[in-house]
RNA sequence: GCCGGCUUAGCUCAGUUGGUUAGAGCGCUAGAUUGUGGAUCUAGAGGUCCCCGGUUCGAGCCCGGGAGCUGGUACCA
């Protein structure tokens, strides 16, 4: 039985997608959370969890591929035989809570949600497999005055997660402009249309001419791969183009761009007056064009959105590890989805939401602000017959609301110095023999000793100088502690 | 899913035409320094050369298959 074989240590290894979460980036995602939830919540949404797991028939219906229950979710077998999910967004989850709970709710119901999704796919750079999403939506309101509520909300999101203006852009479009302007160039087959907007999705990666080559024959990838494209003729192209390039800096501009393009149809025409309304609705709220604009090349998925759409794009550049500029892209999407909820039921039920990635915007945020968590104030443990001492120095500190800690180990001062430093810890406290004698205790202010010795190289002048250290009384140690921990 | 690239120490990588004991830098541990994180010097630990099979007297290197990672693309609710 247990031969050496079986006796094989494992590998320490993990399934890719879900990436382990240092103090940095839990520290900056809960931060994302709190800041983002308080926007939601003082514009009037309530919070509700609904728990990871749905029915896949609640899923279902807009999974990527329905004969596969596994292709895109987390997906097993219930104990009565049912299939059950990971939930791979907020929406869906709150859309069977609303109608499952239609006659007890107030209408119209508004809500957030924050917490993990699931998605299994191909992850990437800032694309993972479980990442925490920060929802909000209204549910009963037809009109383009709650999606322009949730812009602005929106935009509020990014604010108070840290995006200063001009660091991000709510770009937003309508799903029924989309639809008019395939009416006007000639585009009716429905699955010709899901190609075209896909195509449309993509100016951020490929430009004009990508688009170009996708909506005619097709393009070719950079590693030799053909992508077929929509196949349509010249004219028809040059149709869209002309529509989906209109974008302009103003969105009083873009609108009169659009009103004035070739011959909308009733749905254009009905996406531009949402889009219009949209627009008063924000000025009257102060909101710029920095912050929010009109492109009409924002599409999103297709499996439900019905109205306007809006996308968040964090534009803060930052540099990868071989000093290349690089974005985030998006970070946050939304927009109107009329057939949602009322899948579960017959009767309408309109309704509009938006969501921040705080996965990846947090790992954005992390990346680019070098993000690090400041570690515990280290008593040293020098005289291991004292150790309560020293225990009751660390807890004299945390009482002051310190985070702190006395060694713990046999390790000597040297190794102890050396862990404070890879702790980053702010101080150390050093009670010796010499200390103990005339009543003092010595601290160590290491950002302080770090600063001095720089360009020190001599090591006797490292030693002996002690840069960032004194001596205090005992009862003065929490005080100074604090100065130091608190100038940060 | 489709197309490409890659896989040798914890990390970044070198390794000649197939040849004996597979290397470097960084990092790690320790000492120089009874009680001081940096720097310097010294020493040490650390390897399934991704896996399986084949060719060969001999494979890190050549051939076949597989896995993993990674980039592009598809999809992205």
């Amino acid at each position: 039985m247990s031969t050496d074989q079986n006796q094989r240590r494992p590998e320490a290894r993990k399934p890719r997608g879900f990436p382990d979460r240092t103090a940095a980036i839990i520290a900056t995602e809960r931060r994302l959370v709190d800041s983002i939830s308080a926007v939601y919540a003082r514009w009037g949404f309530e919070a509700l969890d609904t728990g990871p797991f749905e029915y896949v028939d609640v899923l279902g219906k807009f999974l990527p591929d329905t004969d596969r229950p596994n292709a895109g979710v987390f997906a097993l077998q219930d104990d009565d035989e049912q299939w059950i999910a990971l939930r791979y967004d907020h929406t869906a989850p709150l859309a069977r809570y609303v109608a499952e709970n239609w006659e007890r709710i107030p209408k119209p119901f508004r809500r957030y949600s924050a917490g993990p999704v699931w998605r299994n796919e191909k992850p990437g750079p800032f694309r993972y497999r479980e990442f925490i999403q920060c929802d909000a939506d209204s549910v009963g309101v037809a009109g383009p005055g709650a999606d322009a509520e949730m812009i602005a909300i929106a935009a509020e999101a990014m604010e108070a997660a840290g995006a200063a203006k001009g660091e991000y852009v709510i770009r937003v479009n309508s799903r029924q402009l989309l639809d008019g302007i395939m009416e006007t160039a000639g585009v009716t087959d429905p699955a010709q249309r899901g190609t075209v907007l896909r195509a449309l999705d993509k100016f951020d990666k490929f430009g004009v001419e990508g688009v170009k080559l996708l909506l005619g024959a097709g393009r070719k990838d950079d590693s030799g791969d053909f992508t077929k494209g929509a196949g349509l003729v010249a004219n028809q192209t040059d149709t869209l183009l002309e529509f989906t390039t209109a974008g302009s800096v103003t969105r009083a501009e873009t609108l009169r761009k659009l009103a004035n393009s070739v011959g909308m149809t009733a749905s254009g025409m009905q996406g531009v007056r949402d889009l219009s309304e949209i627009d008063s609705i924000l000025n009257a709220l102060g909101i710029g064009e920095e912050s929010v604009s009109f492109d009409p090349q924002i599409v999103r998925g297709l499996e439900y959105y019905t109205g306007p759409v809006f996308e968040a794009e964090f534009l803060r550049e930052f540099r990868d590890t071989d000093g290349n500029p690089m974005r985030f892209g998006s970070v946050g999407g939304g927009g109107r989805y009329d057939g949602l909820v009322a899948r579960f039921r017959g009767e309408p039920a309109p309704a509009t939401g938006f969501s921040v990635g705080v996965s990846r915007l947090a790992a954005a945020m992390a990346v680019s602000e070098g993000a690090q968590v400041d570690g515990p104030v280290l008593v040293l443990v020098l005289d291991k017959d004292k150790v309560g001492d020293y225990f009751a120095m660390a807890n004299d500190l945390r009482r002051a609301g310190i985070r702190a800690e006395a060694y713990l180990g046999a390790a000597g001062m040297k190794a102890q110095m050396k862990y404070a430093d890879r702790r980053g810890s702010p101080a150390v406290v050093i009670v010796g023999g010499n200390e103990r004698e005339k009543g003092v205790v010595t601290i160590k202010d290491l950002n302080a000793g770090a600063a001095a010795a720089k360009g020190m190289t001599d090591n006797e002048a490292w030693r002996s100088g002690r840069p960032g250290q004194f001596e205090c009384p005992r009862a003065e140690m929490v005080e100074r502690i604090r100065a130091i921990v608190g100038q940060k």
